[in-house]
DNA sequence: TTGAAAGCGATACCAG
DNA sequence: CTGGTATCGCTTTCAA
C-alpha cells in the first residue's frame, strides 16, 4: 500500500476513479470521453467536470488492446541521418504527410532505419503494433522491410518504387521520363556533349532517371560517353565533386543532367569556381523543382515533381488501406519541365 | 464468427496459442520469451520453436498495459520543418540520441511539434503514455509543453534553456561564454566595428549568444550600435540576408560574429558577394562547429559545442529519469574557440 | 520449473 | 440512457 507511490508519477487516474467521482460508472464514463451520443447531457456536464478535476487522460495501451488502433503512423526513413536532414524532398514529404495525418486526427512520428541493426528494430516497432500504418521512403537495395510490413498485415505504402517486385503498393513520380524531358531540352538546346550525375544506383530512381538521360541520347542519336556519368548521393557536396571530376574528364562538356536539384546547387559552385559560365558554357537542368531551385545563381531549370500529388495519393492509399481495403496498386504521377535560368 | 476473419491481416496468435503449440502454459512461454532464467532448456527450445512456425511477436499494448513501459522515447522538436531539415546540429543530435537509445534497447521517434495545434496533439500523444520518455529541443518562447510533461509526470529532458524558470531538467552548452570568447577574438584581431547576426530572440539560445556578444563589447569598452544587430533564424538564406542588410547600413564593418554556422555560411557568401575579403577586410565567426564549418571558404572559425556530452548528459539525465530517479538539474557545457581561416 | 489465476484500463454488448 | 460484465493479450504472484 505504502509502496504503492514510492517513486514516480503518482499514478493516474481511471475511467473508474472518474466515474466514482462523478456518481456514474465507469461504462458512462467511457461514453462520455467517447463522445457516443447516447449520454444525457446532465451526465456528460458532470463528468467532464470530473475528468477536468482528475486531469483525466485515457489510457493508450489499454484502449490500443481493445479497439486493435494506435492512432499513429509511422514514417520511416531508411537513411543516415545527414542525408535525409538536408535534403528538401524530404522536408517537404514530411510536412505534407504529417498535415494529412494531422487530418485524420492522427499522429504522424518519424523512424530513423539505417544499418542493419536500426532496421531490424524498426521493423520489430512496427511488427509489435506500435502503429497503425507505415509510410516508407528511400528503399536502398531490395530492403526487406516492406515485404515483412505486408506480411505482418501492416498497411504500408512506399514513396518511390521499391527495386525488385513491387509487393507493396508504392507512389512514385515518372522519373525516367522527367529525365528524358530535361535531356531532350538540353539537345534542343544544340548541347551535345552532356553529361549526367546520377542518384545512387542502388536505389530506382537513381537508376530511373539515369536510363531517361540515355532514352533521349539514344533518341537523338548521340554517342553515349561512360566518362560523362558521374554518380552522387543526392547531397550538395555529391554534386560539387562530381561535376569537379566530370570537368576534369571532359573539359568540353556543354550541359549537364543532375538527378537532383540538390546535387545540382552543388555542381552550379563547381561550375562557377572552375570558371565555367551557366547556360552559356554549360547549360545545367536538374531534377525535383526544390525550393532551392529558385534561388541559386543562376536559377535552376529543373524537373518539377506534384509533390502535392504524390503526398496526396499515398495518404489516400494508406489510409484506404487502414480502412480495411487491400490491394496493391501503384500510381506513377507525371514530371513536367520548368524552365529557369540554368539552361 | 465468420464475420472475424472477413477482411485485415489474420489476427496475430497470442501467447495461449504459441503455448497450445508447444503443449505448454502462456505463463511459460510469457517466461521465455521475456528470457526468463527459470525454464528448462528443453522447454524453451520447444516454446522457441512454437514461436518461431507460428511467427508470434508480443503485443505491445497488452505488455505495456501491465508493465507500464513502452521501450520507446520521442524526441520532440518545436519547429518547422524546413528549418529542422537544414540545421546539422539538429541531424547530430538525432543520432547522437539515437545511439544512445539504442544501446538501452529502446526505439526512438521524431516528433514534430509546430504550431498551437500541433502542440496539443502531442500533448495529447505524450499524456496517452505512448512513450517512457521525451527530449524536447528548440524550445520558442515560454513553450507549455515541458510544463505539461512534468506535471504527467513524463520523464523529459530539455535541450537547451528553455526561456523563464526552468522546471525540468536541461542540458545546454554555455552560450554567452562562446559568444564572448568568439567576439573576444575578433576584438584581440583588432576589429572595431563588429556586427553580429543573432539567433531568434525569443529562444534562449538566441538572447545568450547575443548578450556575449555585448559582454565582450562592453568589456573592451567598445560602444554598441544598434545598427551592428541583425536578427536571423539560423538559416543558411537568413544569414545571407541578414549580412547584405548589414553591409548596407555600414559598409565600414570589419568583423562579424554570427550565431550559427549555418548562417555564417550564408553570410560567408554575401560578402563574397560584395567584394569583401574574408578575413582580410571583414573577419567573420559562427557558432557550433559543424561539419560544414570545415568546408566554407574560407573555412570558418567558430566556437564549438562539445556535442558528444550534451548527448552524453541529455541521454544520462533522461534514462536516470525513466529508471525513477526524480529532481530538476541543469548541466551546462563549456564551449570552445575553434580558430580557421575566416578570422 | 510449471500452471492457475488475478489483474492492467478501456471498450462494447446486453439487459434493464 | 445507464450499469454490469466479458474481453483484449500479457505479466506476475502464489501454489503445486
Amino acid at each position: 500500500m505504502a509502496l504503492k507511490s514510492m517513486r514516480g508519477a503518482p499514478r493516474r487516474p481511471t475511467l473508474e476513479e472518474v466515474g466514482a467521482v462523478a456518481g456514474v460508472s465507469r461504462a458512462t464514463v467511457s461514453r462520455v470521453v467517447n463522445g457516443s451520443p447516447k449520454a444525457s447531457p446532465a451526465v456528460r456536464a458532470e463528468v467532464e467536470r470530473a475528468i477536468a478535476r482528475l486531469g483525466y487522460v485515457p489510457n493508450r495501451a489499454a484502449r490500443t488492446l481493445v479497439t486493435r488502433r494506435t492512432d499513429t503512423i509511422a514514417l520511416v526513413v531508411s537513411e543516415p541521418e545527414a542525408r535525409v536532414f538536408g535534403d528538401p524532398f524530404f522536408a517537404a514529404l514530411v510536412r505534407g504527410i504529417g498535415a494529412a495525418v494531422s487530418m485524420k486526427d492522427l499522429q504522424l512520428v518519424l523512424v530513423m532505419a539505417q544499418g542493419t541493426r536500426e532496421h531490424e528494430k524498426v521493423e520489430r516497432y512496427v511488427r509489435q503494433g506500435h502503429v497503425d500504418g507505415v509510410v516508407l521512403m528511400s528503399l536502398h537495395g531490395e530492403d526487406p522491410l516492406p515485404g515483412a510490413f505486408v506480411e505482418a498485415g501492416i498497411p504500408t505504402v512506399l514513396v518511390g518504387r521499391p527495386k525488385g517486385d513491387p509487393v507493396v503498393p508504392f507512389v512514385d513520380a515518372d522519373n525516367r521520363g522527367g529525365a528524358r524531358l530535361a535531356v531532350q531540352f538540353l539537345i534542343a538546346r544544340r548541347r551535345r556533349r552532356i553529361a549526367t550525375i546520377t542518384g545512387p544506383l542502388d536505389m530506382c530512381v537513381g537508376v530511373d532517371r539515369f536510363e531517361g538521360y540515355r532514352d533521349a541520347l539514344t533518341a537523338a542519336h548521340i554517342p553515349q560517353r561512360k566518362g560523362l556519368v558521374q554518380g552522387g548521393d543526392f547531397t550538395e557536396e555529391a554534386g560539387h565533386v562530381a561535376l569537379t571530376r566530370l570537368l576534369e574528364k571532359n573539359p568540353d562538356i556543354d550541359g549537364v543532367f543532375v538527378a537532383s536539384d540538390l546535387m545540382a546547387a552543388g555542381a552550379l559552385q563547381a561550375l562557377r569556381a572552375a570558371g565555367r559560365r551557366v547556360p552559356q558554357d554549360v547549360a545545367v537542368v536538374g531534377f525535383d523543382d526544390a525550393p532551392l531551385a529558385r534561388h541559386t545563381s543562376p536559377a535552376l531549370t529543373t524537373i518539377r515533381q506534384p509533390l502535392d500529388e504524390m503526398v496526396a495519393q499515398t495518404s489516400e492509399m494508406l489510409f484506404r488501406q487502414v480502412a480495411g481495403a487491400s490491394r496493391t496498386e501503384h500510381v506513377i504521377v507525371p514530371t513536367s519541365l520548368i524552365k529557369r535560368k540554368s539552361a
